[in-house]
DNA sequence: TCCTTGCCATGATCCACGTCAAGAAAGAGC
DNA sequence: GCTCTTTCTTGACGTGGATCATGGCAAGGA
């Protein structure tokens, strides 16, 4: 495979960001882009009480699994997770990819069990929040339910999206969008939007595209060949933005 | 077309069930699956104060617009409903339909602006919830939020199906998981599970499962060779419910 | 009754992408 | 360091479902 020629390694990996377990809310570099955005500084310090911090997720630990019982919401800290969600022949479907301060678990809340499968794709951690405490609380503080509703409907939003490419874009379409959305979330993140590493494999990309690996893998060599992207196994720098939106058809 | 033979026509058109405008939530027929369960019976009076009963709206009728102002949640009463998202090329693709009781515009909650378009499949009315009020009201009732948030996980959870779905299953197994998906629902509001009344076009359902109107076409025709199921014009009724549980792999 | 329009069915053809196969890299374990 | 395994790349080939094209049928209008 090709190294990267000019193009400055700058990726850092967001498994990195913040494995202290003990920050609280009102510390947390994630703050902003977090739950509880908007809480009074009291309300912070209560729900800080009922947040258990995790010890660290390896690569490939399952966070949880559809079908056992549903307890709490997590929020990524560090690191990156995947969901799936499982056909009974064993097919897989990749149903979300998830940064540090995304939300995890939110289609279990309708049901007492989880109705996906979540595992971490390199070292990670999480913030775990048990649900009936924050219902609890929920009814205390209205900020906080109005956040919850605000995150649900990101994703529902973000997942209607997800039918769009799924259903009618065409492969080019499919890796160009993943692309420029990976881009948007590692920026607001105060990451580079066009140098990053991709914790994910070629395989899990693929198959939260709908498309076959061999696809993808040929896809990465064209769009290098047209001088879109530089990439170098896991790592990615984004070369032309522009053609890139336009690819992607919105 | 082969008429339908063997089959009672029984299926009843949803936009006849409830077209009165001044039916209360504690008198709708739709209570037990609508959005008051579980509210004291005093709230139920005041959330009531703030539920607008719309006319009816008329077959392609938009009910809203994406990038239109959001201002309003809406619950479908009689008849159906299909939301669409919008590529920048004009592609578009169906998200979802919806039905009495069912919940329109949840996907707008996180920005001011609708992120999709929804309109009448045929004959149909809604209640109207404005979103601010319903924020007020939730502040001091908390089953209000729980059922909202409960509302919002239920669309995410089927959403996450939908993109199994579309990512990786066959054009029969979809059409299959279609059907299943409509007869539940149809089982749930009191209608037969086995025979109704289609009121999407094969160019909707095409759109929405990822397939082209003639493929939806020629699987109609082979099912029905194939026993599986009865089809004449919009009225279908499901002979086979095991055959076609185990096509859908789930 | 005829014409128009929209929706649906069905056959013929084509192509984007999947599948199969074979190496090459890159990690993981020791 | 070396082996073993997994992941990734690349080529050759096959196919499911899209596209194109044609015709039927039902509803509505004049």
């Amino acid at each position: 495979m090709a190294q990267l020629d000019n193009v400055t390694p700058l990726f850092k990996d967001l498994a990195k960001i913040e494995h202290d377990q003990n920050v609280a809310c009102h510390d947390c570099s994630l703050y902003r882009l977090c739950l509880p955005l908007g809480l009074h500084n009291s309300d912070l310090v209560k729900l800080d009480t009922i947040i258990k911090r995790s010890n660290n997720y390896k690569r490939n630990q399952p966070l949880f699994s559809a079908d056992k019982q549903f307890l709490s919401l997590f929020v990524v800290r560090s690191g990156s997770f995947k969901t799936t969600i499982t056909a009974n022949d064993g097919r897989e479907q990749v149903t979300g990819f998830y940064f540090p301060g995304e939300f995890i678990g939110l289609d279990a809340i309708h049901q007492n069990v989880y109705q996906s499968n979540a595992e971490a794709l390199e070292t990670s951690s999480v913030c775990e929040l048990p649900y009936e405490q924050m219902q609890e609380f929920g009814k205390e503080m209205p900020q906080l339910q109005i956040q919850m509703l605000t995150r649900l409907s990101k994703e529902l939003s973000n997942d209607k999206g997800l039918m769009l490419l799924l259903g009618k874009k065409t492969a080019d379409e499919k890796l160009a969008s993943f692309l420029l959305s990976l881009s948007k979330r590692f920026q607001v993140r105060g990451f580079s939007a066009t140098n990053f590493h991709l914790s994910m494999s070629r395989g899990d990309i693929a198959n939260h595209l709908g498309l076959a690996v061999e696809t993808v893998s040929r896809l990465f060599s064209r769009f290098q060949d047209d001088q879109l992207i530089n990439i170098a196994g896991k790592s990615i720098s984004l070369r032309d933005m522009e053609k890139l939106e336009v690819l992607c058809g919105e």
